[in-house]
DNA sequence: ATTCTTAGCGAAAACGTTTTCGTGTTGACA
DNA sequence: TGTCAACACGAAAACGTTTTCGCTAAGAAT
């Protein structure tokens, strides 16, 4: 086993000092060509390459993004996932991920262990505890800190820094929008509770389209599911759920849902129910992931972009990481430079599939 | 905006030598009462934490673990993260994760990459072309490093690690010999080329089940799928290739697919064609992921429980980082304590749902 | 009064870099 | 021969820690 070779060990062995060894391997012109040459072949040799540590300390920069989701089993999660990764490599980032599980303190605890050196700013989507507790305090902590962030998804007004969203309310308009044009009349909502803020934005978006169709909203026809439970295994709490709404509505005659599971598992009770897809009842979820695709019939839904929301975020965080050094080199105070926030919005794109018309 | 404070800012504030801040800090009885207290009263003022990436350049570790993965978007990949993750933060440590992409090249940049100091070993699965070129020299130079590496699900012979994976053999064999007591005589197997290893154990595990069964194999029944083409994006091709295959055999009555994209894809053909599942085909697949449980009818699959998988990674690599750490303290040499190498195998699980009766 | 402990603290090295500033040697030029 | 620039290299600081070792002063022991 032989350890990773340092510039010391390299100086030593050919009897230079480690000033020469570095600057002839950056191909200083203070070197000698002959010096340079005969280090940069040892190294080349022994396979030399810089301690990253040893840079991140010097340069008090990491080439770090740090990444706190909520969860990561979870398709759209992860497309951001590869959307960041994809830019980060390609800007000579890494990304280091840290989860919350939906957990303030766990949010918290990720985000000062990883504040304290690790990485050069943080890409985040908000934990559902933490919308609950509205307490924001370790985001503005990390900010003052000098540490920028970006936000995606679940962003909050209370925070200011960079953000990246999915224009969820135009995103409802358009879905509402395109079942009012199918020829419904009843079209039913199924939503979460309100305090997470994609959910309220669609629910918002969901009666907005219906008002200016002209069409009012029966407070019957929503269906509001707490999710603070764990769904995904809950699965015969949420079909015994939907099964009543319908049962309790048999003029719906579309669905119009805030996320996947919701949607494809409508389509499944409507089905049970002896109802057909898309002919007594259109569906159409939010969030395009691998469930709507492969789902009998296959979901019309709107799709978030998710990748190009990730890319977004990664361009932004290193574009503001990178003019914080142009502004260290022009000596310009934090204070000249006014930071003006960007808030990006990602448009939403429908995906027609088999459950419209 | 107030930078991190450091131990040098508070030596000076309270005109007191580093070293004495950094004993208080730590409660040496070598400080007296008096100046431990005053010292950490003011670091608690000013939230004083040690930078980690000064801790890790003097400790010559960083207390965190690099994951490297062929795909970020999928459901049994990230579960495993997830398990990684939990058990690495509870032992304090960090996930920094690469994506391969399924790439030779970025499997081995993104390797080089962290290894230069960034992490402390690497979990992994190694990426198609990889395994294609079967190059696996990359692997062995960072053990050779003194890096660790566990390798998880696609493993590999000619690399000498810990290693976790599926019983992808048994795994195929309970599900064919289950098709086979429900009473099922032609069993179609939908696998991939045979270069990933995984595809080519559970293969033989169904070709076992066959034997042991007393059935003949019918290689007309096999219909081995090019998967180099990305498959999410040309469903149609899989679908019509499926379609055929089913066409030309209409004695078929059981499918058994190596992955869930291909099993609900049969589901979804099998019933284009008219026939009901699971009367006229039992349908199961590997992998236990979000499209099994939705699907309609939901699919009977073999768990990998991916989630224990990455547990199981991560507490053997840990485990051997930690172990290193007490070599070193009692001066054994790498020769002494030989390299005995674990390859840890998780037990496969049928989960019955609809697609089998 | 002298020596010995011991408590309490500081200096310095080390981890691996980069970079600034010297410094000695050489050759050219006056 | 003396001056000067250019060349080639080394010393040292800095990034933020921890830890070993040494030092001083005070009190105890002789």
């Amino acid at each position: 086993m032989k350890r990773k070779i340092t510039l010391k060990q390299i100086a030593r062995e050919l009897d230079v000092s480690i000033s020469t060894v570095s600057k002839a391997l950056s191909n200083s012109k203070e070197i000698s060509e002959d010096t340079t040459q005969k280090i940069q072949a040892f190294a080349k040799l022994y396979n030399y390459r810089p301690n990253n540590i040893a840079l991140s300390l010097k340069n008090r920069k990491t080439k770090t993004i740090g990444i706190l989701i909520p969860e990561i089993v979870h398709h759209f999660f992860s497309t951001v996932i590869r959307g960041i990764e994809l830019i980060a490599n390609r800007r000579g980032y890494n990304v280091i991920v840290g989860l919350s599980n939906e957990s303030f303190t766990k949010e918290i605890i990720n985000m000062e262990l990883l504040a304290n050196g690790s990485i050069d700013g943080f890409i985040l989507s908000i934990s559902k505890e933490t919308l609950l507790k509205q307490d924001y305090h370790h985001f503005n902590a990390t900010i003052n800190q000098g540490i920028p962030i970006v936000m995606f998804d679940r962003v909050v007004n209370e925070v200011d820094c960079d953000k990246v969203i999915v224009d969820d309310f135009n995103g409802a308009v358009k879905a509402v929008k395109k079942l009012v044009e199918n020829g419904c009349k009843n079209i039913a909502l199924l939503t979460t509770m309100d305090y997470v803020s994609v959910g309220r934005l669609r629910t918002q978006g969901y009666l907005e389209a219906l008002e200016h169709s002209g069409i009012e909203a029966d407070p019957n026809l929503i269906l509001k599911i707490d999710d603070s439970l764990d769904v995904e295994n809950h699965l015969d709490v949420l079909e015994t759920e939907i099964a009543q709404f319908f049962q309790t509505n048999p003029n719906i005659d579309a669905v119009f849902a805030v996320n996947e599971l919701y949607a494809v598992t409508a389509m499944k009770v409507a089905r049970k129910l002896g109802l057909s897809i898309p002919n007594d009842i259109q569906v159409i979820g939010f969030t395009d992931g691998v469930l709507s695709k492969h789902a009998t019939p296959s979901l019309t839904t709107v799709s978030q972009h998710g990748q190009k929301i990730g890319e977004q975020a990664a361009n932004l965080l290193i574009d503001r990481l990178e003019a914080e050094d142009a502004e260290m080199d022009q000596y310009l105070s934090n204070n000249e430079r006014k930071s003006d926030y960007i808030k990006m919005v990602i448009e939403t794109e429908i995906i027609e599939r088999e459950s419209t018309k």
